[in-house]
DNA sequence: TTGTAGGCGTTATCAT
DNA sequence: ATGATAACGCCTACAA
C-alpha cells in the first residue's frame, strides 16, 4: 500500500463532478431523476474514485438493510444447507443479503442470535420450527421484526409459517411401514426440549400407531443429542433393550445414518433383520448403504418461496401467505417388510 | 401489535436513567469506567426499554463492524460447512459476526461478494484459494481489507494463508496408490478454471507419477461440475475411454461418492475391480460404501485459527501467521491393490 | 466519574 | 432537475 488514503465519501464524488451531495445520491438511487448528462459526470466520478456507499451511514438515513437474517440450528451438516442456498439465491436476484447465525440447537443461543441480527437491522428474519421463548416472540414484536416461520407448518398458530406438517409426513411413513406388518417399533428422536419438529415426528408416529391399534406406549423411545455416533450408540441401545424391534424410526437422516453404521457392526442386517427410516432426504440418505428409506423434505421449495415471501413483504408490504408443502415418503433399500 | 412505538435509542435511555448519552455507551462498551451504581441504574433502564444499539449508528461513528465476512463456494453441501462453523464459533468468542457469502464456484459472482461483503463494512475477510483476477485483489488493496485465504496453503505468494497444501496431499495419496501396484491412473477433476485447488490436486497426481516414472500424460483427465451426479456420469466416462484404469482419483468425496454409486450401478465391483479415491473427508466419505479413501482435511482446525488470526488481527493489529496444516490420507475401503 | 458537543456518510424534505 | 440542510443514532475527545 502505498498511501494510506480514506475512503472516498458522497462528497468527495458530488466535489469530483461538481454537483452536490443530493444530486449523486440520487444518481446511485434513483437514476431517473437526473439529467442524462449529469449522471454521465456523476458516474464517472463514481469510477474514478471507485467510490461505494458506506453500509452504516446509508442504514441510518434510510432506516433500511436490505439485510434478511436466517438463524439456523446448524451449519455442520447439510441438513439446512441446500435450503438456506435457495433461501439466499432467492433474496439476492431480490437485491437483500442473508445474515446466517447458528444456535447449536440451543435456546439460549438462539435469542443471543435474534437480538444480533435485529441490533444489525435485520429487515426480517426466518426462523426454523415455532417452538421458542414467549420472551423471544416478545422481543421479535416490539422491535417490529417480521418474521417467518419454516421447517414446520402449524396453521393453528398465527404465526406465518412456509413450511411441512412435520407431524402428518412422520405419520405417513409410519403407517407404511405398520403397513408392512411391523410391530414392534422403536424411535431414535432428536432432543425434543424446545424442538417441536421433534415433537411432532414423535406424535406422528404415535398416531399412525393409535390409527393401527398399536399401543402407542409400545414405541420404544431413546432421545440423544444430533450426530452420527450419537445415532449408532442409540441403535445399540434400542437393540439391547428392546431386542424384538423390526423397525427403527429415527428423528433424521444423521442419527439413521449412525445406526445403520452401528447394525453393520453389530451384525444386524438391514433390512432383513430390521428396517431403518430417516427423516429429512439429505445427501447422506441417497449415499447410505442401503440408501435409506426416509421422509423427503422439500429443501429447495422451501428455502426459495420463503425468499420470496420476505423479500416481498419487505419491498411492498406484500403480506405473508402461509404455505404448506408436502413432506413424502420415499421408500429405498432400509425398509423391508416384518419377518413371519 | 397496540402501537408501533419507535425503537428506543441510546438518548431514550439516557433520560430514562437520568444521565447523558455519554454515560450510557460507556456502560454499555466500557463498563469499568463507570460506577457500579450509575452501571446499575443504566442497565436496568436498557432491560426495561429492552433496548439494543443501532448497528449502523455504532459502525459509523467507531468506524468499526465487528464484522468479518467469508465467502465460499457454495453452501449446498458439507464441504466448507464443518470449517465454517468452527470460524462462526470462534469468531463469536471475539465479539465478531461472521457474514456469509456463496458465489456457486463463479468468479464474478465472487467479485460481487466481495464488494457486498466490504460495503457493509467487513473489517476482514475469508476467502477460499488464492486464485482470483488482480482487479479483485486490486480492489481489496485500494479498500484496505485484511483478507486471509484458506482451504490452500503457498508460501510463495506475499497473502498470508492458513490451510494445507493441496498439492503436497494429493500426491502423498498417489504415491500411496501408486505403491499398490495401480498403474492406470484416471482423475476426475472439478472446475479448474480460476480453482488453484483443483489444479494442485492434479499436478499433485502428476508429480506422483513423475516420481514413480510413470507418464503424467498417460493420466486420464475428465473435468466436471460439483454433484453426485455429475461424479456418477464422469465415472461412466472414464471407464468406457480407458477401461483399463484401476484406480480413479476424484477431486472431491461429492463426486468420489458419485463415482461410487454408478461403479455399483455398472456392475463394476469397488475395490475389487476399480479403487475409488476421494478428497475432503467429509461425512458422505465414511457413510459411503464401501466407505471412502480419501484426503483428510483439518475442517474444524482450519477454521478455528483462520477466526483467531483474523480476529486478532482486527482487534489488536496482531499480523497474521501463515500456518501450513497437514492433510492426510485416510484409508478406508475404496482403496485396495492392483490386480495381478 | 460524568456531561457537552461535534462529527461519522447518507437520505430525504424542502426550496429554488 | 438540482441544491441546501436537517435528521439518523452513536462514539469520543474534551471539558468540568
Amino acid at each position: 500500500m502505498t498511501s494510506d488514503q480514506p475512503t472516498p465519501t458522497l462528497q468527495d464524488v458530488a466535489t469530483a463532478a461538481g454537483v452536490s451531495t443530493a444530486t449523486v445520491s440520487r444518481c446511485l438511487n434513483f437514476p431517473d431523476q437526473v439529467t442524462k448528462r449529469t449522471r454521465a459526470k456523476v458516474m464517472q466520478a463514481v469510477n474514478a474514485l471507485s467510490y461505494s456507499p458506506n453500509f452504516g451511514a446509508r442504514a441510518m438515513a434510510s432506516r433500511r438493510t436490505n439485510t434478511i437474517g436466517a438463524i439456523i440450528p446448524t451449519m455442520e451438516n447439510a441438513v439446512f444447507a441446500r435450503g438456506l442456498q435457495a433461501f439466499q439465491d432467492e433474496l439476492h436476484s431480490y437485491g437483500f443479503t442473508m445474515l446466517v447465525a447458528s444456535t447449536s440447537y440451543r435456546a439460549d443461543i438462539e435469542e443471543e442470535q435474534i437480538r444480533a441480527l435485529v441490533g444489525r437491522g435485520a429487515d426480517a428474519l426466518l426462523l426454523i420450527g415455532h417452538e421458542r421463548s414467549p420472551n423471544t416472540y416478545r422481543f421479535l414484536e416490539t422491535q417490529n421484526v417480521p418474521t417467518l416461520i419454516t421447517w414446520a407448518f402449524d396453521t393453528s398458530l398465527t404465526r406465518p409459517s412456509i413450511g411441512f406438517d412435520n407431524r402428518k409426513a412422520m405419520r405417513d411413513m409410519a403407517l407404511k411401514v405398520i403397513e408392512l406388518g411391523h410391530r414392534n417399533l422403536a424411535f431414535i428422536s432428536a432432543r425434543t426440549t424446545l424442538n417441536d419438529r421433534a415433537k411432532a415426528r414423535q406424535s406422528g408416529i404415535e398416531d399412525a400407531m393409535a390409527i393401527s391399534e398399536l399401543r402407542a406406549s409400545d414405541l420404544h423411545m431413546v432421545e440423544t443429542v444430533y450426530g452420527i455416533e450419537q445415532g449408532a450408540t442409540a441403535f445399540e441401545q434400542v437393540m439391547k433393550a428392546a431386542s424384538q424391534t423390526t423397525a427403527v424410526f429415527c428423528g433424521n437422516d444423521v442419527l439413521a445414518v449412525g445406526a445403520l453404521r452401528r447394525a453393520r457392526e453389530m451384525g444386524v442386517r438391514v433390512p432383513e433383520d430390521v428396517s431403518v427410516i430417516g427423516f429429512d432426504d439429505i445427501e447422506l440418505a441417497e449415499v447410505a448403504y442401503p440408501a435409506l428409506t426416509t421422509v423427503h423434505v422439500p429443501h429447495r421449495e422451501m428455502g426459495w418461496r420463503a425468499g420470496k415471501a420476505l423479500a416481498e413483504l419487505v419491498t411492498n408490504g406484500t403480506p405473508i401467505e402461509a404455505i404448506e408443502l408436502d413432506a413424502n415418503p420415499v421408500f429405498r433399500g432400509t425398509l423391508a417388510p416384518a419377518k413371519g
